[in-house]
DNA sequence: AAAGAGTTTGACCAATTGGTCAGGATCACG
DNA sequence: CGTGATCCTGACCAATTGGTCAAACTCTTT
């Protein structure tokens, strides 16, 4: 379905010129906030440049998120039924965290879009991040049920694996000026909680 | 230095209405996003007679902002060096879920601010946010050091438990997409399981 | 009931914004 | 090198939006 592969080197390069542009813009400003101009000013091009590539400013806006999703979900297509459970969770919360701190745009991006009610991309959460996260959570489901980790709820495990990595990327200046942190440094902090409070939390009881 | 308490009971009851209408527009739309049309079709009023209790649109915004900081903050000042300290890590965390269930549309409303980088209230984040997380960090960090708690960092402790609690509130689309609840149903699984997270994370090792 | 303060609105304005279009510049290729 | 396809832009347009203002309406108070 998606054929729309590009042809020409140019093209090539500005689409991705333009993305790149539309996901700082985007992820800064929401999308009613973003305007065309703040675009092409951030991609080098006019106006009507880019619009010789997208239809309009709506079509932009959902090639963005249609590209990043995939990748946005690698870190939980990676949490593996062979491994060892508490080491697969804690590992996939520690990629989480990886991702806020390396893409805090990416995470803006779908932070924006979603708190305004998803409208642009409620099928996608619908789809394909719903399903593979029923998946996972059957597998996490099976081994709450094993006693291979504590019992907890899977959903709303997962779910607090995303509020407490992403948080570090869509509340970033609250969290600097709470820590006044130099760079990244509060980043290394962060995995060590994380890793605490789901480690302690997801380890059977010995009983 | 903020006087101005309203005078006559149609001030009153006008700025009150225009409070509620702009909470619910902004915090759907976004302070870009929302319009003041819009925010006076919600209140039943005409744009010109919003202006003419507000000087501009920033104003209602900033109005808003200030007047909700505090109670916001509020489950966070109840917090008390004197109780058991883990069940009142616990209690917090669930007044905090219980203010997303109750309150979704203050939550999202810092959480579009705050996001797109809280250009109009930094300086509250600095200031009465920062002191009083500062505040109770350092309560939390006693516990820590006396081996009531466990040993975790406290600025992180909290941040984990804005995220988590918020999260219900500000993804609100994204949980119910996955979860499919009837109602508020969902919250109930969400105090079971951010008890249990907390609760274990937080017990000192017997050792 | 009259005056004056307080309240409301329709009409209007300037700026911004998403989008169009005709023509010109540039590139790929025979 | 020439020609057709691709690429780019200035000028323009209609709609939206934040905000103004004079005039009218309403309420309170004496």
């Amino acid at each position: 379905m998606p054929a729309p592969e590009p042809r020409t080197r140019i093209q090539e390069k500005n689409i991705s010129t333009i993305m790149d542009a539309a996901l700082e813009v985007f992820s800064q400003y929401g999308f009613r906030g973003a305007t065309l101009d703040q675009i092409g000013r951030a991609a080098g091009l006019s106006k009507p440049n880019l619009l010789y590539y997208f239809a309009n400013k709506e079509a932009i806006h959902v090639a963005l998120l249609g590209e990043l999703l995939d990748s946005w979900l690698d870190p939980l297509r990676e949490l593996e039924a062979s491994g060892d459970p508490v080491q697969e969770i804690v590992d996939y919360a520690l990629r989480k965290l990886d991702m806020a701190r390396e893409l805090p745009r990416e995470s803006r991006l779908f932070a924006n879009e979603i708190v305004q009610g998803a409208p642009r991309i409620l099928d996608m959460i619908e789809g394909p991040l719903k399903s593979l996260v029923d998946e996972k959570a059957g597998i996490i489901r099976h081994w709450s049920d094993t006693g291979k980790i504590a019992q907890v709820d899977p959903y709303h495990l997962i779910f607090s694996i995303w509020a407490t990595t992403q948080h570090y990327a869509d509340f970033d200046v609250q969290v600097r000026s709470i820590l006044l942190p130099q760079g990244d440094s509060h980043f290394v902090d962060a995995s060590v909680f994380l890793t605490h409070l789901y480690r302690s939390a997801l380890t059977p009881d010995p009983a």
